[in-house]
DNA sequence: CCCTGGCTGTTACAGTGTAACGATCTCTGT
DNA sequence: ACAGAGATCGTTACACTGTAACAGCCAGGG
């Protein structure tokens, strides 16, 4: 069975990896409100505002370019405030840091917590695709049980070039 | 043929993940030199000594931990040059980045550019076990096929206890 | 009402990494 | 040997990332 449905993960190009946006954005914050309220959890203007921030962004935003974009003139907010709310979202599978960037992206599945992600990061645009695929997760469950490790997180992130950027050898353009 | 020889990961305890010190030391600055030569690069004195306080730690080391441990009273290593010797020994696959640690581990295997390797990170005594699994890989490379990824550089790190510490659970050691 | 616990604002600071410039060294062709 | 090119290294300065500590705020329960 394929985790992304019907439709297999390249039968067509997609103009990003994800759709970034409005869309996923209602959803995600569907999906963290519905959570909030099974658990219990506060889900506040901050938190809120900061995951609108990241899922409208169509690739991995740092810290301080989440305090820029949530600050109006006269009503700054500081990063550290970012990174508590971030701690909050992480923790909750809402939104993913990508070690390698030192950046945040929304969680593009809803994935459990024992379930764990693949990253595919673009050189050229920037964008990152979170996969999941529990071939890998299979091979990696078998390597770490050999190893007599037991396994708490994981990081899975790999850089390259994606689908769509790879069309554009010839063309010059830096889209970023 | 498995990558460890005749021992296989797991069929005794190793007392740490493996084993640093001057054996270790020898054996990557040996590498290190063939390396050179053959490719016609300058393995200068400060990558030299750069690679050899990476090997003899036992643990993952930051940048200004290494500039810190080359300086002498009187002749301090800034971390820039630390920074630009790294660069030329990960870049040739001698030392490896921890992206989740921001810190270095010697290479423990004599992988090509194309193997990637898997670091098992131990939350409690903070080693780090550098394993080539060739399953993963391929799992790795099906799935990036199936998206139109084309791979550059892939980090795979796993958090979580090693083999020894998990039979120092009720061991006083403070887990963090 | 007051107390408690969680969230936020603010400041300060430690840690990580790079840009820029000049000096020095190495290799190479003359 | 000499000059030039290119790589390496020292130095400074700076941007970016992340956390500690403390104070104010706010909701819920006695
Ligand atoms: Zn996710
Ligand atoms: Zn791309
Ligand atoms: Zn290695
Ligand atoms: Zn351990």
């Amino acid at each position: 069975m394929d985790e992304h449905g019907a439709c297999g993960p390249h039968d067509h190009a997609h103009d990003g990896p994800v759709a970034p946006g409005p869309a996923r954005t209602a959803d995600l914050v569907a999906r963290a409100e519905r959570l909030a309220q099974d658990r219990g959890l506060q889900f506040t203007a901050l938190r809120r505002r900061t995951l609108e921030v990241v899922a409208e962004e169509g690739r991995p935003l740092g810290a301080y370019d989440i305090a820029e974009r949530l600050s109006a003139p006269g009503k700054r907010v500081a990063a550290v405030s970012v990174y508590r709310a971030l701690d909050f979202l992480t923790e909750h599978g809402l939104v993913h840091r990508i070690a390698s960037r030192n950046a945040f992206v929304p969680c593009e599945h809803g994935h459990g917590a024992g379930e764990s992600a693949v990253f595919l990061i673009c050189r050229r645009c920037g964008s990152v695709d979170e996969t999941i695929s529990t071939e890998i997760e299979r091979s990696l469950d078998r390597t770490l049980a050999q190893a007599g490790f037991k396994p708490a997180s994981r990081i899975v992130e790999i850089e390259g070039e994606c689908e769509a950027c790879q069309g554009r050898h010839e063309a010059s353009l830096p889209p970023d």
